[in-house]
DNA sequence: GACTTTAGTTTCAGCAGGATACTAATTGAC
DNA sequence: GTCAATTAGTATCCTGCTGAAACTAAAGTC
């Protein structure tokens, strides 16, 4: 089924690279190695796939090693061509984003990986274009996969998922206007639950709807939707 | 300044995939190669970059060999890691998206090459998915790369630059909501030039406005425009 | 000159988004 | 117990964009 061209196992010509991404105490976190002696503090992660493998497959497991947990959400996000900086010395490196919700990001890390905040991350070079370039295609893909539910519990009050939402897109939304999308694609619907947190009115836990009562291919347009 | 880990020129592991779109004759139309003796007809261009290239100089430099054309727009549009489907056998190959116009789509093609009608392309397999995604990939960059205005020439009626989204897109647009758009957004300025063509009134020519007239960064979301 | 065709504009109704202000329900201070 | 503070959730209004339809404009055709 994976001929690999018969010359037996070829040397791997490219690496996978991964942006992975958690909610951690209100920020966005970024997973990132401690690099050997570079230039810069930190880098990617990064493996060279071990024979015949699918390149998802590769990101996934990478993401389970140095994680220590499965994202809940995982894409490619592209391919770089130009082997000179990377330190896999790789003719090409192709990169994945992810995300895995907070629980999960406290599990067991590599010894060798760390969270930071983003904002603070400090990468140079390639590195830090291919880390906005994954924030800004999460931020696109917000809309059509249901990636801000993949971060959060099975139930949650509708101020945490708009809390989701703009930590994930860096901005704050409406509150009026994010219900009524919501209400409009039918994205979530109300449980028979409520929860008490701290001071204030309780507010009424929501589920992700079930794909067959979700408003069929509009998609929500989080990312357009203004403060 | 391409060290490529020393050892010597690399055996290529990654084949690229090219789907080179053009208008003809009111149609969109894909550059496609006859296969061998493969189940379908026919296949996506590739090949085997040599040694150490830029993935995007070994994409434009397979769509001039066998387009006989520079593409005017091109864009890398995934990865795929699964080898076993490949013609090439390749672990990795990467497919870009990319565009001629009309003119240079009448060029000097590869003996093996032709361009068909995207709409009776008959891929099968993976190549028909890379088509579609393809096609989904183009739609949505029309609003912030100039795709349109490179398949026109440098003056245009804004009917023919309408047709030229309608193409790309797939579907009607409202004419009146389009030439707002385009104001609105400072896209196109007109010239002193009106074309009378066949019957009806002349219509006046426009250019695509300078870098410097054009509203910074809104883009035109023209595939949510409506008919 | 009347009709057709294409270009381009205007007017209008409907709807969605954002601002604002409101009601509701709880905790904590006094 | 009462009142302020805090958070949840809703209602109202206004503005601006979209799409439909009808309109004017300028050419060719019969």
């Amino acid at each position: 089924m994976t001929p690999a061209a018969g010359r037996g196992t070829p040397r791997a010509a490219y690496s996978v690279d991964l942006v992975l991404l958690a909610p951690r105490d209100g920020a966005l976190h970024l997973l990132v190695e401690r690099a050997g002696g570079a230039r810069s503090a930190f880098q990617l992660p990064w493996a060279l796939p071990k024979g015949v493998e699918s390149l998802t497959l590769a990101a996934r497991s990478l993401a389970r090693r140095r994680a220590g947990a499965e994202p809940g959400w995982m894409e490619q996000l592209h391919a770089f061509g130009d082997p000179s900086r990377h330190p896999g010395q790789t003719a090409v490196s192709i990169a994945y984003v992810g995300v895995v919700n907070a629980p999960a990001a406290r599990g067991r890390l590599a010894a060798s990986a760390g969270w930071v905040p983003v904002a603070s991350a400090g990468l140079t070079g390639r590195h830090a274009t291919i880390l906005s370039a994954a924030l800004e295609a999460l931020r696109h893909r917000l809309d059509v996969a249901p990636i801000a539910f993949k971060l959060l519990p099975a139930t949650f009050t509708l101020s945490e998922l708009q809390g989701m939402y703009e930590l994930l897109l860096g901005w704050p939304l409406h509150k009026a206007s994010f219900r009524r999308s919501l209400q409009a694609a039918y994205l979530v619907e109300p449980t028979d639950e409520w929860r008490s947190e701290g001071r204030g009115r309780p507010a009424q836990l929501y589920r992700y709807s079930p794909r067959k009562r979700r408003r069929a291919r509009r998609g929500v347009r989080f990312d357009v939707l203004g403060q």
